[in-house]
DNA sequence: GTCTATAACTCGATAGAC
DNA sequence: GTCTATCGAGTTATAGAC
């Protein structure tokens, strides 16, 4: 499993191969065959693992009962946290989404679903209140989303147009862990 | 070439089959490669061709005269338009950028960069004059490009989280070329 | 469970007639 | 230029020995 995470990872289901998998994991096709009946359930595998990760756990802090602007900074952090860990899991859901959007809905959609729906009742509450400025809940939501997941889908461009290495990469998603909430909050605090 | 563009666009380079491109255009495989020699040279065009499509006219926009606000405006406004026409491009891109970051760099990257330099001077010089409050520009320029972008390398995610049909996320997109300025000027104005 | 060997199939590319 | 037919490499998947 290890094996296969890392080569459909970044090679996505089309690019992978089962043999790169098979000498990834020191084993021979045959026996990955054995063990997995065939390409697309151990794609299917590795797939849904991916989302499980962040999904259950968006929902967690969406739903939690942390006072907006609190909410709004565990986000963030934790979710930047989360991606600097686990960098090309974005690329590889949002490509598998978007090639094979019936497959997607039919097969791996469920009922675990993101519901950011708590987030947007607050934030109207919190706008109705007059307590932050008035905006589009969905608008700020896909902001928010938008600013923590795109940098790791765009790396390489923004490491060559900024020259970063790694490390420097590495220390700009660092800085990002507080700097986008307070981006989020400036734009909407009265 | 528009049905070379097209499959490409949707399946990627190791997705797409000749034979889907030939049946397309409405031709066959042997007349495809007698036109494009091999499946690398057409699929080097295409993505030489999406890449020219963005790239220059994003450089125009930072080095333009303009000032700092009406930049932002302009450059958010006119983006997410060029993206509502061309959808499937920033996946597209930045996949196979992920996926051969080598050959990219080697065949693709031709002089004709994105120059951000020019807008982060402006930042920089107006956080000197006390002019915005202060921030990394590097920050800023990211949150401006992940604003843009990555609702359309996430629509499908979007469309099915926030129940969007295709009118109502071309509204949503229509709303964002005021939105995502408003929101960034508003959280870097004193 | 694990391996080698190979079947069955897909796909890029070419040969050659028209 | 355009087609049919086919080659040859690469890939998923299975058969069968151990």
């Amino acid at each position: 499993m290890a094996a296969a995470r890392k080569v459909f990872l970044t090679k996505g289901m089309a690019g992978a191969r089962m043999q790169d998998i098979a000498d990834e994991a020191g084993i021979n096709k045959a026996l990955l065959h054995y063990y997995f009946r065939n390409k697309d359930k151990l794609f299917g595998m590795v797939f849904r693992e991916a989302m499980a990760g962040f999904i259950p756990w968006a929902n967690n802090v969406f739903a939690s009962g942390l006072p907006l602007f609190e909410k709004i900074e565990t986000f963030t952090r934790e979710y930047i946290g989360l991606l600097m860990d686990n960098p090309y899991i974005p690329l590889f859901v949002l490509n598998e989404i978007n090639r094979q959007p019936e497959k997607f809905i039919r097969k791996m959609w469920d009922g675990n679903q993101p519901t950011p729906g708590a987030l947007i009742q607050q934030l109207e509450s919190e706008i109705k209140k007059g307590l932050i400025k008035p905006i589009d809940p969905r608008q700020l939501i896909i902001n928010m989303i938008s600013m923590c997941i795109f940098p790791f889908v765009g790396k390489p461009m923004i490491q060559l147009v900024m020259k970063l290495n790694d490390a420097q990469f590495r220390q700009l998603m660092e800085q990002r862990k507080t700097e986008v909430a307070g981006f989020i909050i400036h734009s909407i605090r009265k």
